[in-house]
DNA sequence: TCCGGTTGTCCATTATAATGTACATTTGCT
DNA sequence: AGCAAATGTACATTATAATGGACAACCGGA
């Protein structure tokens, strides 16, 4: 089988929009790399998603610094795939129906979507606390469901905001497959500055990383916010490996209480979880 | 302003996968034209949609008919940009993460979903028919959203699944905006063939397009099936154009003996919707 | 076992896509 | 109004992406 020489090879995920900017040159004489149009167009709809909003082509060049005609030229062969489409006035531009239909038949492949709804609500029954369903989404952590909990405050990470994995409890179980080296490489050095303008030392994450295997958990006092305390339990698939979290966060005091009691509830709710992330046929 | 004469004119919608395989040459003489990597990828990825299940990139290539070669490097390109995930065994690839955060974000912005899931439950309720949300993608009619009726019998259309503008009750809505010809160079001949294996003539067809744009309405025994009558109404946006359809599909008898009652039950839903799917901000 | 069909890999060739640049047009300020 | 900045368009250049093929490995029957 010749998939894991190759393919295998290819995985590897570049850290895209983070630190390869097309730099002119970056040693003098070798000349500026072109970028593909098929990665500048990805990029682009990346850019879309965290904006969240419509933008113009010129825009959209700037601020991914790339050239405005490359932008141009990619964005029209977009909209004549439906990919973008016009939206908001001056010809400004946003994710099109045909990104909405495609994700829709991933859903329906993977369809974890349902059973991870009533997941969600289960946990934020039992608890009242805010329960959320986390991926990883390239290099970064990414809430892709979220059921607030009785009394929600505000939350750290929306859903769809891409946030650095160091930040998050859920972080440490996405990338336990990883080897130590790997984990260093996936990771953009700049996502161990936490929020408060510490520097989390990488050893110390790996270590955490390694503990939160061995357990099926992590917990910690959220880095993001003074007064939360985070939960986070592995969602399993059938290749033994985490493919996402469930995760819970609550008032510091609140989430010490009843800490075996959130634990529990977690675990079951992945329990009944694992396995499932699955093709379909 | 600059947006209509360039804009404008390249918002048209090539005909994709339906007549325009790479055929070596019309023409002889003619030196084959080189696919683009963009619309191979997104032919791909229609494709994939469409047969709902992992493939191998062989396979892929085998039946959209393009080179092996370009296949696997695209393959590549998009399996590192999370596009496309290694699903099953044997090297399998099918829609990834990437394009479900997409989808996601796409829904968000034009957030019709949950208003729409709401229209549909009381059109479900008033009528304890089959209920359903439609669009366009590219020259075909999809089925977005779907609410099963009492009894649900057998309906002619899946969700997400592609069908001939011309076998649909709102496909008459749909293309309304059009002009004859834009009509006509907009569906794929081939389309009007009916499944019975007759052929419909495009003139009745625009006949029965422009008589639905006056009335805001079009019924018809259903084409795909010998035993339904299928309802449909616009959804109409801020420029007053048709952007979607709500329909309904009910056993004739059932259909005729409340023909006036779904009908009005399904503007009242189509009137709450129309106008909201516009931009947020 | 052998053999045809399928699948994945590799590479040279050349059509062309990504780019830089210059120009045109609009917008927002003063 | 008048100017600078922002935005869209057009085009020539060249790095390279899409392609066709040749090869190797694998599979499933006779």
């Amino acid at each position: 089988m010749s998939i894991d020489s190759t393919w295998g090879s290819q995985k590897k995920i570049d850290g895209s929009k983070d630190g390869d900017k097309p730099l002119s040159t970056i040693e003098p004489g070798i000349t500026a790399k072109r970028a593909r149009g098929l990665d500048r167009a990805f990029e682009i709809l990346d850019f879309l998603r965290e904006q969240k909003s419509p933008m113009r082509p010129n825009e959209i060049a700037v601020q991914i610094g790339a050239p405005r005609s490359s932008v141009y030229e990619l964005v029209n062969l977009l909209l004549r795939n439906e990919v973008l489409e016009l939206a908001g006035a001056d010809g400004r531009v946003f994710l099109g129906r045909k990104l909405f239909f495609l994700g829709a038949a991933y859903e329906e492949q993977f369809d974890f979507t349902r059973e991870c709804e009533a997941a969600l609500e289960m946990i934020a029954r039992e608890t009242r606390e805010t329960a959320q369903f986390c991926m990883l989404d390239g290099n970064k952590y990414i809430v892709v469901r979220m059921k607030e909990g009785a009394r929600p405050f505000r939350i750290s990470s929306d859903v769809g905001q891409s946030v650095p994995i160091p930040w998050t409890a859920s972080g440490r179980l996405l990338v336990a497959h990883m080897s130590d080296q790997e984990i260093l490489d996936f990771i953009p050095p700049q996502d161990f500055k936490l929020p408060s303008g510490e520097w989390l030392a990488p050893e110390s994450f790996i270590a955490e990383v390694r503990g939160a295997a061995v357990k099926g958990e992590f917990t910690f006092d959220s880095i993001v916010d003074s007064f939360t305390h985070c939960f986070a339990v592995p969602v399993i698939d059938a290749e033994r490996r985490c493919v996402a979290t469930l995760c819970l966060v609550a008032p510091r005091e609140d989430g010490l209480a009843n800490y075996r009691h959130y634990l529990s509830v977690l675990k079951k709710a992945a329990g009944e979880l694992s396995g499932k992330p699955a093709v379909h046929d």
